[in-house]
DNA sequence: AAAAACAGGGCAATCGATTGCAAAACAAAA
DNA sequence: TTTTGTTTTGCAATCGATTGCCCTGTTTTT
């Protein structure tokens, strides 16, 4: 394969009889240089069908005006969100954006992080696969001072900036909502606790149960149940217990309450009247099932943006030891038919 | 900002007193270096804190071995899939991926791809605007040596690699279920026709219309229904003709469908005994709708990877005038209740 | 008219890794 | 011991753009 040769800067001086130097600060606009040169270079440049190297260019100046973006799945509604709200913001600011998906599996995750850093990218954007490992190769990150921000599933431990959600306080008005709905048997469906916004929402659970006296009750809480698949599983066996359930918090996902709802929809269980159901996500298409869904939004096309902002106000071209800050956005409930047992009272919105 | 430097090649040969070319080929594991020095360089980077540098390899070697991909929209479930997809095989081959969304509007897919060429990116994938223009940008992609795929919204005119769907053909399908459903007066939404895939499905319609001896009525294709929105208006027109139609085929998007099934729903129409509704794109919500859409899967996932594949196996490396290969994938048509009138019969899988 | 300021442009080093070619070191063959 | 062959390593150019510094005119100031 011969590829001809691109057009260089060095071509166009050789046609013009000029310096390189001279046309690299022509089409860089720069003002130590004549404006009819100036002139003159541009229009040479663009018939000669020449195009600015951006490799060169950010070997010589030291920086690469990219960001990297590793999230677990690319094709979950959430990341998708986010990606495009990054996205918003980086197109606007001439960054590029390198994507990779984790699968979920720690060994991947830390292989697309070197590969960011290989590429020596501005910034690294994170949320941490459910399989998790050492993390190693986030300290690694930051010891080649490449700004990372961690947001939705973060590594507590590690001190850098984050973008989160207030998993807590999101799941203490959901089930705060559950009980004014009269709810008193809520069970929680509840997502790998090695992740903390796993763990958060579970604390959220048993804050509001505890708040309203309603006792904690160890079978009503199941683990790992965080696919629809394993969401209907565990409604299966929920309602099945001699006293089962009135209400199911499926803070793992949308999907999970989705099992949910199926499942009980078979065993031909009046929703919201005999179970009440909330989700966690506000996926599209909760608004569509039959009954449509409570869940909870977590804004994520904004949360995009802001992860981008934080980069761009606080850390790109600033010192790098700056205090991390950590930026939390309060979900909101979506109260939907699935939960509202009383017509008039609603949740905080 | 005083970044300290990082760790390069030639601190490691100073460090070992080597050439920085041993320690070059020592990282590249080249044949040429012997064993003992390999591992001692393959140690002391380590010590070192050494990452490689990208950009000045990539550079130097004068190929990117990095894939730009150009969408519409990032948070729309097909592309999300796509990319998916193509990251999927991307990951394996150790390429990275860029991303960047148009928001289907022309200039900014004119600005993402310029930023591509820049990057000198080995492959330009993309799926073209709604807002169609001009597309010197896509000749500039091949002017500059750049391979290029288009992907289901593509330029027809233009001689490149191309994976598409088999609209008309879905089409066709579709609408012939819904004749063997008993369905007469079949609407048609239809998307933007500057576009070829709206075309197509179009041309699918009328085809199966006219197959069947169906006379084709002007009155029953609306222009331009292809969002929820304009699907609902579309739909409350067409419900209010003196002849309003049995079946209406949302050509352009379940979305569309989704407004469809609304109004019809709100207006006391019973589905599909009524009115038949068929949708486009297969999106997760059609399943949940009550009743359940029809639609056609566009197998989005492994299209992505198709896509990808196609450049690994056909361009990286190879020639760069090879005649551009076509591949046509038929998406297939998923029938569930909105258009089940007669139980036995099935539609071809 | 001499001095100072400035505009415009060129030279050459630089970013960091790669690689063709040459040199050195060592082993094997004559 | 000399010659030939094979490893192993070093030298220096290269990829393409950027930028500090210097040089030459021209304009402004005194």
């Amino acid at each position: 394969m011969q590829r001809q040769k691109r057009t260089t800067i060095y071509d166009i001086a050789l046609k013009l009889n000029l310096a390189a130097s001279s046309v690299s600060r022509a089409l860089s606009n720069s003002n130590k240089v004549n404006a009819a040169t100036k002139a003159l270079v541009l229009k040479t440049a663009a018939e000669m069908n020449y195009q600015h190297n951006a490799m060169a260019s950010n070997l010589r100046k030291g920086n690469n005006p990219t960001i990297g973006v590793v999230v677990p799945r690319i094709n979950q509604n959430f990341f998708s969100n986010i990606i495009a709200g990054i996205e918003e913001v980086t197109y606007k600011k001439g960054y590029n954006l390198i994507i990779c998906q984790s699968n979920e599996l720690h060994a991947r995750e830390v292989d697309c992080v070197n590969a960011l850093v290989n590429q020596h990218v501005s910034c690294i954007i994170i949320s941490i696969a459910a399989e998790t490992g050492p993390y190693e190769h986030l300290q690694q990150v930051l010891d080649h001072q490449i700004r990372l921000i961690q947001f939705d599933r973060v590594v507590e431990e590690l001190d850098t900036f984050k973008v989160i959600n207030n998993n807590e306080k999101a799941s203490y008005e959901a089930v705060t909502h559950l009980i004014e709905q009269g709810y008193r048997r809520i069970a929680l469906l509840e997502g790998p606790q090695q992740l903390d916004i796993f763990r958060h929402r579970k604390e959220g659970y048993l804050a509001a149960l505890r708040k309203h006296n309603i006792p904690v009750l160890e079978e009503l809480m199941c683990e790992n149940a965080w696919t629809k698949e394993l969401g209907a599983e565990a409604t299966a066996q929920l309602l099945g217990l001699e006293n089962p359930p009135d209400a199911i918090f499926a803070s793992t996902s949308d999907f999970s309450a989705l099992g949910v709802l199926e499942v009980a929809t078979n065993k031909g269980i009046q929703i919201p009247k005999d179970l009440g159901i909330c989700g966690y996500s506000n996926e599209p298409f909760t608004e569509l099932t039959s009954p449509s869904i409570t869940t909870i939004d977590q804004y994520s096309i904004s949360m995009g943006k802001t992860i981008a902002n934080l980069y761009f106000q606080e850390m790109e071209g600033l010192e790098f030891n700056v205090e991390p800050k950590i930026v939390s956005i309060k979900p909101k409930v979506i109260v939907r038919k699935s939960t509202q047992r009383i017509p008039g009272v609603n949740t905080t919105a």
